[in-house]
DNA sequence: TTAAACCCTAGACATAACTCTATGGCAAGT
DNA sequence: ACTTGCCATAGAGTTATGTCTAGGGTTTAA
């Protein structure tokens, strides 16, 4: 009816170092001890600990994780409370998205130059324009010039 | 016709501290230096610092930049293993990006449940479930009950 | 020629998010 | 009752990526 530590690790691809991690950061202070001191996570819980691995996965900072469970904890009044910080950390998520979206233009641009047939060439031009520039400026050329 | 440290993170929007650290990581090695020790940067380190900030935005570890860097150093003929590189970046890149989107896809899910109308409702039925299935457990009630 | 504003390095410190170690209690099977 | 394996905590250690401080040389301009 309940699971050990050690299931939820395997449910839930956390180590079981970082599920008590999380509990001593205050994400998890639904998850009760039986007598002996020994957590057990309920079906609830495992549902909670899934979202908290959604906006971990998204990137969102464990101090804020813990600040959307505070919420949860204190039950249904704090509804609006949710919706901003969720629908706040979604525009960030997105914008960061966007951001990896450009950069990771740029790098198709290198990818499709060096993936070019003549790539060694243009590559040579690069580096020719670099090492005159540094002659240009009297300083020491830090290329190896194979040949 | 070169540039200095300062100027240099003033263009790229990188500290003064991070370009040093940059250089101290090996990510630097073409960067020319005075007569007096001090760093000069030309266009096309400009240039490259700018890929190197391309890769640090979409992700990729110091270590795997040091690597890229290594091969550009050491001329024309690294072309293949560069585009290797870079490709193999791309798809962790792509990965990432597909996975985010995942777990951003189940926040909306709980954004879309808080912005409805009936929200206190459906979260008071979701709490009620969760409280019911301590309660069969003989678990305390980790939630704040108000009223 | 001196003050202000640069530049340098080495190395300490910071932060986040784990990860592990030491030590000891509890549980289940023989 | 013992052994094995699981559970607990406290706190040390790790990794990555900076950020800052101390101490000292350089450049520029009044």
């Amino acid at each position: 009816m309940t699971y050990t530590i050690k299931e939820v690790a395997a449910k839930t691809n956390l180590s079981i170092y970082t599920l008590r991690f999380y509990d001593k950061q205050g994400l998890l202070p639904f998850v009760a001890r039986n007598k002996s001191g020994y957590r057990e996570f309920t079906e609830g819980d495992l549902n909670l600990l899934q979202t908290i691995c959604c906006l971990k996965n998204t990137g969102m900072k464990i101090k804020n994780i813990r600040q959307y469970i505070e919420y949860v904890m204190a039950g249904p009044t704090t509804v609006e409370l949710r919706l901003k910080l969720l629908t706040d950390h979604r525009l960030e998520v997105v914008a960061q998205q966007q951001k990896i979206q450009q950069n990771l233009a740029e790098v198709d641009y290198k990818i499709n130059m060096y993936a070019a047939p003549n790539a060694e060439t243009s590559v040579a031009r690069e580096l020719a324009f670099a090492t005159a520039e540094k002659k240009a400026n009297h300083l020491p050329n830090p290329y190896q010039m194979t040949k």
